[in-house]
DNA sequence: ACTAGAGGTGTAAACGCTTACACAGCGATA
DNA sequence: TATCGCTGTGTAAGCGTTTACACCTCTAGT
């Protein structure tokens, strides 16, 4: 059924009826919800396509991810979906996604978006993180782009990141593990460079810990790759306390060789990481880690990328999502601390 | 720049370049490739909405999810997803996502996208399953549906079904267990009803082996409820050598129990479990269980549904796709088998 | 030489909506 | 009573494609 259709049938004008589908224009209150009634009746509802393309908007946004499909951290896109999808159906939006292919051609692919008006705006994932020619690239169209990045670029014009601010999490580890008692902790960092190690060994010397060069060891992405550094780190003369595992794909790996090396977690070692995968309270012992909110990262691009279409202007918004500290069960204070001066007082 | 704008600059009408495009209509050779060429070079793509206001067709499909948002099992949505989308791409389909939201309202949602022509047609995917009387309703619609459903309803118009057959990888499990050596089998169900039980059952009966009434258990859906039904089960008099675990996710609460008991995997107890979760690889120790292919139940689905559409017609097939043991190192011959019988024959 | 048919191209009417503009009715003001 | 302004409604011109139809130019068949 039609506009013109239904507005002959119900006895008004086509712009009548249009007036009342979006409540503005002049129109009394009384024909607007006979209107609003007699759609619901007799089941009308305006082609989208039409109204696309009428309104030069479609309240559509693209999703576009781009990179390495792992495994087991590929849920972190499930909770960035989630995410986007919430703050989009508050607005009235719907979502739409991009075919799967290589990457080479996805750039066109967007552009190819941007220019048919398939979406009004789209945000845009990559992992481990989105090329910053890219961006340049994408900012010269007429179209709004969110995106979730890793290592924030010079602004740029129609394009508002959102990236992760790792300091707070990383300092909550810092607080537990001293305030446990921990003063010589390990380090299994996953690729270099890594600013964490940095920022974890700031927090932990602020506050009277340390992480001892040879206790540095980059292992890789893998469960595996986990494992065999965790036998690496801890088999040396001086064994760290605790360890702190970059990603909690590492640690799970790590966690199965401590378990093999005869050790026990915690009481031998503590184990921190970072991420909070689904599963990471059902490790044993369950992980303390590090909580990256991944939905709220999705929320926040929507809602810059959003706030542009609007106002049909760059707020150029660069924002950050903070991180936070989820204690489990894989954390206890040094045996030796314990005995040595006696000091459960630190526990919680 | 509109297709009228671009034909002027490249000196043909807009019915050529529309021709062009499509490839279809009459038109020379060398006018075709002429006018693709400078829609390269000048940027020219068509307004999507236009296209298909004209067509009378998106090209785009919806994917409508419903159900229960469960922490570890929802990846699966992953994998349909990358198989939905790796068909649709092949056929040049778009995906448009349902916005978020109660699941009362799920219905008008999909109804609205068919009405208002967004999409050509639609996946529904249901957790536990999608109501047949939904199904029903759907069936009326102008549109086609691929649904994927747990329990195959009666074949509706326009409504494509696939659904999984349990059975190959059941079977398997049987054959495993029972080449293994074990006869006496625990069962730690999910929720019942579960026709599972008895198509294990049969197919552990068929091959000497058993499953004794007060060896099956209903246990749940988390870990922890895995951990506690596995803790009864084996804490009886006369404990089974292998336990088959319905899910994964139970699976991962149930070793951990198994483990607190003081017995080990596979040593004293056996565990097979179902799903094939990603993490399935990466417990201790790495779970045998019955991987479900969802990519494929997503390939199939989207291809039923695009046969329909090609056609104009319902293709009621109801097709279903088949599961296949994954074997790991949560299994081995029992105990008593390897004194008694001397029987490490049926080593693989 | 004339016509039939086929191949190539252009013109213009859809497709189903929105909205600027015109216009009718009507109470208030002068 | 004529004028103004305001409210509510209808008319019709877009929005950017597709495609039926008309037209023109060939070549081939008679």
């Amino acid at each position: 059924m039609t506009i013109e259709e239904f507005a002959r049938k119900i006895g008004v004008s086509t712009a009548t009826v249009s007036r009342a589908i979006h409540g503005k224009g002049r129109i009394s209150l009384q024909t607007r919800q006979m209107v609003l009634q007699r759609m619901e009746e007799l089941g009308f509802t305006p082609n989208l396509h039409a109204q696309s393309l009428a309104h030069r908007r479609s309240r559509t946004i693209g999703l576009e991810y781009l990179g390495r499909t792992e495994v087991l951290s590929d849920m972190f896109l499930l909770a960035l979906a989630r995410g986007i999808q919430q703050v989009l159906s508050e607005h009235g939006y719907n979502l739409l996604l991009n075919p799967v292919g290589v990457s080479t051609e996805r750039e066109s692919l967007l552009r190819r978006w941007a220019r048919s008006r398939a979406v009004d705006g789209a945000i845009v994932v990559g992992n481990p993180d989105v090329p910053v020619e890219w961006l340049q690239r994408l900012g010269g169209q007429r179209i709004f782009y969110g995106v979730i990045v890793r290592h924030p670029p010079p602004p740029i014009a129609n394009v508002g990141c959102v990236s992760l601010d790792l300091s707070q999490g990383i300092r909550q580890v810092a607080e537990l593990l001293c305030s446990l008692g921990h003063s010589r902790i390990g380090y299994l960092g996953s690729i270099e460079p890594d600013p964490v190690l940095a920022l974890l060994r700031d927090e932990l010397t602020a506050r009277g810990g340390d992480i001892l060069a040879e206790h540095v060891i980059y292992a890789g992405r893998t469960p595996d790759d986990g494992a065999r550094a965790a036998r690496q780190l801890l088999s040396g003369e001086s064994r760290p306390t605790a360890v702190f595992v970059r990603t909690d794909v590492l640690a799970i790996g790590a966690m199965r060789a401590i378990r093999e090396m005869g050790l026990q977690i915690p009481r031998h070692v503590s184990v921190v990481s970072h991420d909070d995968i689904p599963f990471a309270p059902f490790t044993d012992p369950p992980l303390t880690t590090v909580r990256v909110d991944y939905e709220q990262l999705g929320k926040s691009a929507v809602e810059m990328l959003l706030a542009m279409l609007e106002r049909q202007e760059p707020v150029n918004l660069h924002c950050t999502v903070h991180t936070s500290l989820v204690q489990r069960a894989s954390v206890a204070p040094p045996l030796h601390h314990q005995i040595s001066q006696g000091g459960l007082s630190h526990h919680a």
